[in-house]
RNA sequence: CGCGGGGUGGAGCAGUUGGCAGCUCGUUGGGCUCAUAACCCAAAGGUCGCAAGUUCGAGUCUUGCCCCCGCAACCA
């Protein structure tokens, strides 16, 4: 038994949930449904990104409150997930006010104040190290402020003596008006942590938190002049908001510490190293969120300095893309995940954007795709279902004998997709049981049990009872990818439990009322 | 020399440590009749982008070259 905490990203409450959003979120439910079954105590948390700029400005152009906006995307995605069946143990908000006050508490201890900047007299304003340029000590030419050809990265006490970009003028300083938090001072601990655990992420993951690590981590500002977000709980920054970013990470440790408290349970089993737990922590989400995950979050939760786990296994994904192209609100690119639940089935859908998801490299959805993995679906399962459980005259399980090879075969099978999905390779987990639907379709061809109906009934009955059997454990292994046609068949077989092993079905049952699963598109 | 991703049968893809090129769909032929015109078997179809190199052996490693896609904003 292991304490397993899943971070499923975000989403931005400024427009609806499309299908590239829920071919990154995918891989989140279908890790916590397996880790479920395989009996780990899970927490699966997630929640609506309210604040930030772009939803203010939306807000002035449509003369509304972005309170308002964020309210009813919230709504939207909440909606949008049930449909989908994601098993969130808690979908909150940043809006939410326990999650506000738990940020603000987290945020006193991470802040850093620096307590002057740079400034440009002649531009006024103040001025990053990227739009200062100066001699680099190092190799003596002209270079900008963040990092010289050479490799150099320009000290503080350097950038005294750059100039702006812009105008050329000496800049001055003049005292700080944000609040920072000290990723640079962190960078050797961050990447302690990086090379500790990227074994375990995507290449996407290693690739860009690298460059970034190389560049040199920056120092970020984590105050902005807004009134829409989390208040600075700092005296003298009444008048600002908190960087949107800080405050949706962060959602995953308030969000885990709600459900807790909600739950009784004690949240550390899930954010902090407790003597004998396993743990796991699996961030889920697309590839322009990685550094985020990957170098902000770890920065954050390591500057609380109260020993929280790091995230070990970061799921990120490359993007969808839709019919050839990008997904485009503007240009009307692209299928909202409720446009898509109004033609499509939520379980073969939930199936074809992993089995022909963005894992390793950009895909692409199109219909004639979907369509395509929805029809394989329904001819290999469904219709497996339906020539067993509805063969000619059948009323009950019969009493026969379970065959032996299909047994181990179905073990087996456990085994390996339990293998792909703790290796985050849902593609290959999808293919593994395409071979098990094909192997069952095989075992009852090759056995022909229309013809031993007429001549051994006992025969008949063994194969009858072996496909029974296949179906209640294919009802298991697909709970994590489609859900609900594993409710469905536990209701034909009635199988209690969710279980991540081989079980035998109850000889004489009575079937009756068997639907088809699926419908052919 | 901007960054990143990719070139494998008609389409979409898999090929982990170098060891007989695989999967799904499609096509063609056959079988079955339990089942949702579903299921099973067989066949055709590939100089693995091009070239050189390392090696007993390269889709896989090295080097050079060619081509495709993304990189203002909304946006995983």
């Amino acid at each position: 038994m292991r304490y397993i905490l899943i971070g499923g990203a975000w989403p931005y409450a400024n427009s609806s949930l499309h299908l590239g959003h829920f071919a990154a979120l995918i891989s989140g439910d279908v890790l916590a449904r397996y880790h479920r079954q395989i009996g780990d105590k899970v927490i699966y948390v997630s929640g609506t990104d309210c604040h930030g700029t772009p939803i203010t400005e939306r807000a002035k152009k449509e003369g509304t409150t972005p309170k308002q906006i964020a309210e009813k995307y919230h709504k939207e995605f909440d909606t949008a997930f049930k449909k989908m069946n994601f098993s969130y143990d808690l979908y909150t908000e940043t809006e939410d006010d326990y999650h506000k006050e738990k940020v603000k508490e987290i945020f006193k201890k991470i802040y850093d104040k620096i307590d002057e900047d740079i400034y440009c007299e002649h531009c006024q304003k103040f001025v990053a190290d990227r739009e200062l340029k100066l001699i680099c000590p190092n190799c003596g030419e002209e270079t900008k402020g963040d990092q010289c050809d050479c490799g150099y990265v320009p000290t503080k006490e350097d950038l005294k003596n750059a100039v702006c970009i812009d105008c050329g003028s000496k800049t001055t300083t003049r005292p700080n008006k944000n609040l920072y938090v000290s990723l640079s001072k962190l960078q050797p601990q961050i990447e302690e942590y990086v090379k500790k655990n990227e074994k375990y992420w995507r290449k996407n993951s290693q690739n860009e938190t690298h460059k970034y690590l190389k560049e040199g981590l920056r120092d970020r500002a984590v105050t902005r002049n807004l009134d829409w977000g989390i208040e600075i709980p700092v005296e003298g920054f009444e008048d600002k908001r908190m960087y949107v970013w800080i405050d949706a990470v962060l959602g995953y440790v308030t969000a885990a510490m709600k459900y807790c408290e909600e739950n009784n349970l004690d949240w550390e089993n899930w954010w902090k190293q407790k003597k004998q737990n396993e743990n796991i922590v699996y961030m889920v989400h697309g590839k322009d969120n990685i550094v985020f995950h990957t170098l902000i979050l770890p920065g954050l939760l390591l500057g609380i300095n109260e020993n929280f786990l790091l995230p070990d296994k970061i799921v990120s994904t490359e993007y969808l893309n839709f019919h050839d192209q990008k997904f485009s609100k503007s240009k009307g690119i692209g299928m909202t995940i409720l446009e898509a639940l109004e033609k499509y089935n939520a379980d073969t859908l939930r199936f074809h954007l992993i089995k022909n998801g963005p894992e390793t490299k950009d895909a692409n959805f199109t219909e004639d795709d979907y369509i395509q993995t929805h029809n394989e679906i329904t001819n290999k399962l469904g219709n497996f279902v339906n020539r067993t459980l509805k063969y000619k005259g059948l009323t009950n399980v019969p009493d026969g004998d379970m065959d032996i090879e299909v047994k181990n075969y179905i073990e087996k099978a456990y085994m390996e997709i339990s293998e792909d999905i703790e290796k985050i390779e849902f593609r290959n987990a999808s293919n593994k049981i395409i071979e098990l639907l094909d192997f069952a379709n095989k075992y009852y061809d090759e056995k022909k049990p229309w013809v031993q109906f007429k001549e051994n009934k006992q025969e008949f009955d063994n194969i009858i009872y072996t496909c029974c059997v296949v179906i209640a454990n294919i009802s298991n292994v697909i709970e994590p990818f489609m859900p609900e046609t594993a409710e469905k068949i536990r209701k034909y077989l009635e199988i209690n439990d969710k279980a991540w092993k081989y079980i035998d079905v109850q000889k004489g049952l009575e079937i009756s009322n068997i639907e088809p699963l699926f419908e052919r598109k």
